[in-house]
DNA sequence: ATTTAATTGCAAATGGATTGCAAATGGTGT
DNA sequence: ACACCATTTGCAATCCATTTGCAATTAAAT
């Protein structure tokens, strides 16, 4: 019928093309459960990291809370979730595309907590000049930025 | 008598010179309890950043724990201690200079948890360029470097 | 010494995160 | 469709870092 086709179209540009992280989820004898299902829509649909509370509330408690964290656990574990901190004591978290090279880093307004993603880098030469500085090898680094926003300043 | 001369010689060399933070920390109003005194000389003997727990086992429970965290909440509170987050969940401390500027880094090795003082920046010209693309303004970071020390590569 | 507001110790509360366990569930083979 | 079974969930209890309420203590000024 025509209304269902529509809505099934809607439905169609509105859903998440979860397909990518669906498939890897299952070939690693995963279960792709409601749960999983739920959050991994949820998270899609974000443009800066979230709290598990946030989760939580965004798929109105669709699951319990319990769940979310295990799931998130389990995302980071495999790879489909980047963990951030911005400094508060609550663990953010961010959806990434597996296998792309997701990292990044945020500014922060310390007035109304607005994020911002940020390209910018701490630059490869001076991690290289840290590594002949300190002997240490494999180096990464967390690296979070804070500041008034144009419109708390 | 010699011995207690030699003592006294002693001691005074292995006392931490605290007068500079106890001078501040009277003329404010504030005053210099035992707790206090204890935590500020034990912070002064470190060489990184340290939990309020270590300052609690470190100062073989001279006081009661909630003080160590009110001692050094009121620390930060008036510039005596910067706080540090190595991404565990567990606030660490370091003393600094009142006054000068502390602002630096760590590199923390992920095997043994050894850390090292890194005096190497997120450029300057790079923050001013995150400041006009952004419109953020008086903007701080926060940075640590992670990696396997030379002991454990 | 006396006074008084600041500070402490103690115990209880808070809050994010984890976990043990019985019940529910999804994926596989029948 | 059905049955199996390891995985996963919901629920409640627990953990652990940190904070807090309050009565007792104490530093420092009078």
């Amino acid at each position: 019928m025509q209304t269902e086709e529509l809505r099934c179209c809607g439905d169609f540009h509105e859903r998440a093309n979860l397909d990518k992280w669906i498939e890897i989820l299952q070939s690693t004898g995963l279960k792709l459960t409601a749960p999983r299902h739920v959050i991994l829509e949820f998270l899609h649909k974000q443009s800066h990291p979230i709290t598990n509370r946030e989760i939580y509330n965004g798929i109105s408690n669709d699951c319990d809370l319990a769940s979310v964290y295990r799931s998130i656990n389990l995302f980071i574990k495999i790879g489909f979730v980047q963990q951030f901190d911005f400094g508060d004591g609550i663990a953010r978290f961010e959806l990434i595309e597996p296998g792309l090279d997701s990292h990044h880093h945020h500014i922060v307004c310390t007035d109304c907590s607005k994020v911002i993603e940020i390209d910018h880098c701490f630059p490869n030469s001076l991690t290289e000049t840290i590594e002949k500085h300190t002997g240490f090898s494999r180096i990464t680094h967390k690296l979070e930025f804070f500041g008034l926003c144009s419109e708390c300043k």
